[in-house]
DNA sequence: GGTATCATGTGAACGGCGCTCACATTAGGT
DNA sequence: ACCTAATGTGAGCGCCGTTCACATGATACC
């Protein structure tokens, strides 16, 4: 179960293996390429190329890693949009923060997001897990009424997209705020329809 | 500018270029792979592997031409779900159409979607502009009075999002008729927003 | 202290890759 | 028939992911 999370803190070099993932993410944002290559982290690292395999299973080991870092700090720019939100208002800020994310760290959004997921990373498996409840917990308290499942797949499916398509040059994305006004339109008019009528399987009329 | 997109028919081998596209995307959907090697497609189609540079500058230009027959099957498949829709449910079912699409076709979404759009593919930049000019279409039949930009946006990455959670297993996606309601109930309700309310800046109502 | 043991690190090597180049072949125009 | 340009080839470059036999350092046990 991949044990040994906590480093034994320094045999020679001193916990590699968190080295390794920081060098990935500087090489990442430096270059601006998805692609990442375990030889130039290796490299980048001051390490021989076969020596990240004392660490991770193969390339694909260390892509997750570097994504469930990404994961985390995603959640953490959410949470400082706004520690709890329960209002429209604060959601779509939780919004723009969320597209403003994959728009300044475009390649680490595009690692997070941009291939299937390695279920057999557990890493990866519970930092998106978080994210998802994350979203979930704000629709459960700005909504507690509503249909959450469906509306939180709304709202999160919403966002993503606004993300993708910015990242893709598909919408306009050079000024931020620009950016900020599309999300919360956007945002503001999935969750006035919510409003209007709760829940699909709900009550009265539609 | 890419000029004889029509092919001479046939030198030695016959419209090599697009038979290297067909190969491509056959690789692609058999293996499950994203990453195309230029050599297994060379294979593939029965050539040299230094073949395929005398038709495409690298592998960009041959991913980037594979993407762009995506996006016109794409666009094939929207209008076979409805041909010009003009209600909230004749777009739901475009809606539905678009994310089953991606579900059943992974491989060729993630190129389609994935990866950063080479901007020097004429090509694949008209291809990608087409899907747009196609929900926006939608989008102006539906509500000629709303705010089209704005809307149609929305819209666009409401479903682009569902699509990529699905993909990414992030949303349940075993049994299409789940997703096909999932995605209904989605679309229905940020189209019913758009009712209650038609625009941020707009007249009266709907 | 000495030594066995295991985690950590290395260099060389394999095959596959993207890509280039010098060269062969074929098709068409004159 | 011949020249030219399009089409196709094989060898080769450097990089990649990955593996392996081997070195080195830290610790555990006596």
């Amino acid at each position: 179960m991949s044990t040994s999370k906590a480093p034994k803190a320094a045999y020679h070099h001193g916990d590699l293996r968190a080295a390794l993932v920081r060098a990935a993410i500087e090489l990442l944002e430096e270059s601006g390429e998805t692609e990442l290559s375990l030889r130039a982290v290796a490299r980048r690292a001051g390490v021989s190329p076969a020596e990240p395999y004392r660490h991770y299973a193969d390339r694909e080991a260390l892509v997750s890693a570097v994504a469930a870092v990404g994961y985390r700090e995603l959640a953490e720019r959410l949470a400082s949009a706004h520690p709890s939100p329960s209002t429209p208002e604060e959601l779509a800020s939780v919004a723009v923060a969320y597209v403003l994310f994959a728009l300044q760290r475009p390649t680490l959004f595009r690692i997070m997001f941009g291939e299937p997921c390695d279920r057999d990373s557990d890493e990866r498996v519970a930092a998106t897990a978080a994210v998802a409840l994350y979203v979930r917990g704000i629709v459960e308290r700005t909504f507690p009424q509503a249909d959450d499942d469906a509306l939180s797949n709304a709202i999160w499916a919403l966002v993503h997209g606004l993300a993708f398509l910015h990242l893709d040059g598909k919408l306009e994305a050079s000024r931020p705020s620009v950016v900020a006004d599309r999300v919360t339109a956007a945002v503001q008019a999935l969750l006035t329809a919510t409003r209007a009528q709760p829940a699909p399987a709900a009550p009265g009329q539609a």
